[in-house]
DNA sequence: GGCCCTTTGAAGTCG
DNA sequence: CGACTTCAAAGGGCC
């Protein structure tokens, strides 16, 4: 038996994650197969190469993900109507203002 | 064990 | 209301 060390049932809401956008779904459509197919390693990679695959999509194509990422949001408001999406803003790096001026 | 790197979109904060 | 910044996913790679 596996330790679901942090698999419990979310009583409250810890944090609730921001509703993905259309890649978000589409890559998770497409990563695992990509990263077999492709042989790709870390996730970086394939998001770059699904990207690409994004670029080749019919209109019609992408409209599918973007309607299910409206779904995703129009169901995580229905979930948390009066939540914020900043759950975690601010937390990681990335911040471009590093001392990069210094 | 968490951030980086990466992608686009959304939606956050700032002005 | 425009512009900029950060998280969302996520997995090796790094420390």
């Amino acid at each position: 038996m596996i330790r679901r060390q942090h698999e419990y049932e979310p009583a409250s809401q810890p944090h609730i994650k921001k509703p993905r956008n259309a890649f978000m779904i589409f890559l998770n459509e497409q990563r695992p197969k990509v990263s077999a197919e492709k042989g790709m390693k870390s996730s970086a990679a394939v998001n770059a190469a699904v990207g690409q695959m994004w670029n080749s999509l019919s209109k019609e194509e992408q409209a599918k993900y973007y309607e299910e990422a409206e779904a995703e949001r129009r169901l995580h408001v229905q979930l948390y109507p009066e939540w914020s999406s900043a759950d975690n803003y601010g937390k990681k790096r990335k911040r471009t203002e590093s001392t990069d001026s210094m």
